[in-house]
Parts: structure tokens; C-alpha cells; sequence
DNA sequence: TACTATCCGGAACAAGGTTCCGTTTTGTCA
DNA sequence: TGACAAAACGGAACCTTGTTCCGGATAGTA
């Protein structure tokens, strides 16, 4: 079945070499051009740096959030792994959702205009939030779930609306000294304690 | 002095009458526009929609960003003075504060687009992003150092901090069931208060 | 080596933002 | 009222970016 999955991982050993070798080093340069020029980069620019026509991108990654999801799968996968162990090593499941989210957070203000891309309005980025959501929320569940079951939060909040929630807090241009997101979202979670008294 | 504040208000009486009658018939169908489009609608189309060249928009709006808080400075201007009046009649600064932002975001989440436009990457809309918060964050520090001063909520968190966090809560596809940005607000809200012991 | 399926490059098209300038309208003054 | 200059208009033209398409190059195979 060579259908792939829908978020464009690298399709496996069934490529003509050139096809390969152009795919990694498309990946590459979109990488180093992310960093500098955001997710938003012109495709001609990655393009350009990896040397290679735009008909070459859109073959191997058909829309942008194809392109985006395989630069950073490894981490998204990260995070998710990361889940679980943070709930078996932490001192409380409140602490590991709290370190979980922190994970998180860092991810997305690292890449520059990442946070931005997967709440956008156009339909450009609609596979990445997909695939974002898809591959977290349940992690993310799991850490709410642990945390409710210790009576460390208030139950009731969904997991998709809190991943929500903190990617919108770290939209943004980055490193403005006045605002940091994760000062809010320490906020937003404290807000999930219990309330002092019923 | 016939210099104009830099948010680009109506310039007052000393236009010729085609230039002012073109000012309006803008502000009114990029109103329409808006609604329909979000505030991110191609010139064009607000030029169509009004009648006019592309010229002309450029000539009354140089940015986009002017032509919005143009059409909305009403409103923000009702929401800036919501502030005092809500902490007057309110039981207490916390509920003053509270329904403030509701007020707020009510605002952000009629307008399509209105959130994402505010913190967006772009320069566009630059001057966007100062106009509401040179007008708001004032407001809002004087609500918080209210509730703060009733000891209703901690202290430290700074205004624009706030009203950004706001802002990008709101930020999204319109009307996804799964996500309330209210709910969120909420919970950040609750997050403000004083920790329970210690 | 010859053949074909695959892949490549970039020209070409579409859409939107922005600028520019020849033309039209307005207001004023004789 | 007629003429004139300043102000404003309209939209063509240009630029950037996304996306498609196809003639030509290339890898794998017989």
C-alpha cells in the first residue's frame, strides 16, 4: 500500500535515488531556512537553498504542513514519548503536566512562527494542527486524567482545549521582554487547582 | 496642528467633500466587508465593494491596519470606558475585572479574524496591535491594581501581559465547539487569585 | 546499450499588495 | 461666471508568493 499517512512522513525505500537524496536534502534546507526566515518561508527560498526546482517541493511535500511535520517530527514524537515518562518520574501528576506542557512550550517558541502556523485561519496549515492534535491530545489526556484522578485539578477540562490554549498563549512575535508565555500558562494551570474552599 | 494621532482617525474638517464623502462610504463598506470577509479581505474587494479605486483606499488608509481601527474605534473606544463604570457598579474589583475582559473578548470573537490580525507576525497590522493596547492597557492596569489593592488577586502580573494572553486565547477558526475561548479566560482568571495557604 | 517509468526544473498562471500617474473634481478668485 | 491650481480619483502596472504543468533529464532494467 504505498499510500502514506496523512501527515507526509518520509515515504519508505521505494523512492528512485535521486528522489531520496533530493528529499533529504530538501529537509534539510527547509530546516536551516525555518530558522531564520520562520515556517512561513517563500517556497522558492527553500527551494534555493536546497538547490532544487519548486516543482521538486511540491512533489515530495504537497502542502506546507507535509513539509513542516517532517522537518520536526522527531520532536513532536519526543513530546509525546515524553508524556508518559514524565507521569512515572515526577514527584506528582500535577508536576508532570506542568513539565509536560513546559516541553511543550519550548518546542513551539523555539520554531519560530510554528505557534502561529498551526492556529492560523488559512487552510495552508490545516494538516498541521491535525497532526499536532492528533499525536498530543491524548497524551496530554492521559497527564490530565492522572492529575484529576490525584485531586491535584479540577476536572472538566478537555484535553484538546487546553493543547489549544497554551499553543494560542505562545503566539507571537518572539522574545518580547513584556510578555512571556509561559508565565500565563503557569497561570492558566494554576486556574485548573481546585478551588480553596467548595 | 493637522498632524493626526498615529491611528489613523477620520481626519477632521478639512477635507475637500468628494474626499470626505469617499472617507465614509469606505469606512461603510469596509464594515460590510469585514463581516463577511474578516478584516484580512483583499483590498479589492473593499474597493468594489465600495465603489472606489484601490487608490483611493491606499490615499485614506495607508495600512490596513488604519482602516480597521477605523472602522472599529467605536468600539474600542466603548470598551475603554466600560472599564471605570464596571468597577464602580460591580460588587467588586474581581467581578469588574472579569467582566471587563469578557467585554473584550465579546468584541475580539464577533470580529472575524480580529484576534489573529492582533498579534499577527506580519508588520501589516503593526500599528494595529498598538492602537488597542496604547488604548486598553491602561485600562486594564487600573482594574488589576484594583483587585490587586482588594487583595482579590495576587500581584506581579503586568497589564500587557494580560491583555495579550486575552487576545491570543481568542485567536482561531471561529465557532469549534471543542474550544471556548471564554472557558480559558476563565480558568487564567482563576489562576490571578491568591494561592490558598502560604 | 536501449528503453521506460520516474523525477526534475522552472516557465507560466493566479491572486493579492502597493505604487504611480494621467484624468477628473473641487474650491477659489477674478 | 469662467478659469485655474490644488486635491483627489481610478485603475493599470508592477512585485511577491503560491501553485500547476510539461518538456527534458535520469535512474533502473533488460
Amino acid at each position: 500500500m504505498p499510500t502514506e499517512d496523512p501527515a507526509g512522513k518520509p515515504p519508505a525505500r521505494s523512492l528512485r535515488a535521486d528522489a531520496r537524496r533530493n528529499q533529504e536534502t530538501l529537509l534539510a534546507a527547509a530546516a536551516r531556512v525555518f530558522v531564520t526566515s520562520g515556517v512561513d518561508a517563500p517556497i522558492r527560498q527553500i527551494a534555493a537553498e536546497a538547490g532544487v526546482g519548486t516543482g521538486t517541493i511540491y512533489r515530495h511535500f504537497p502542502t506546507r504542513a507535509d513539509l513542516v511535520t517532517a522537518v520536526y517530527r522527531h520532536q513532536i514524537e519526543a513530546c509525546a514519548q515524553a508524556g508518559p515518562s514524565l507521569l512515572a518520574e515526577s514527584d506528582s501528576p500535577f508536576e508532570a503536566l506542568h513539565r509536560w506542557i513546559d516541553l511543550f512550550v519550548d518546542f513551539l517558541v523555539t520554531k519560530h512562527g510554528l505557534a502561529d502556523a498551526l492556529q492560523s485561519d488559512s487552510d495552508r496549515f490545516a494538516a498541521l494542527h491535525t497532526y499536532f492534535l492528533d499525536r498530543l491530545v491524548p497524551v496530554c489526556g492521559d497527564l490530565l486524567d492522572a492529575a484529576v484522578g490525584a485531586g491535584a485539578i479540577r476536572p472538566g477540562v478537555q484535553p484538546y482545549e487546553l493543547m489549544r490554549g497554551v499553543g494560542n498563549l505562545c503566539i507571537g512575535r518572539d522574545s518580547d521582554p513584556r510578555y512571556d508565555p509561559r508565565r500565563l500558562i503557569a497561570l492558566l494551570l494554576q486556574g485548573l487547582r481546585p478551588l480553596p474552599q467548595a
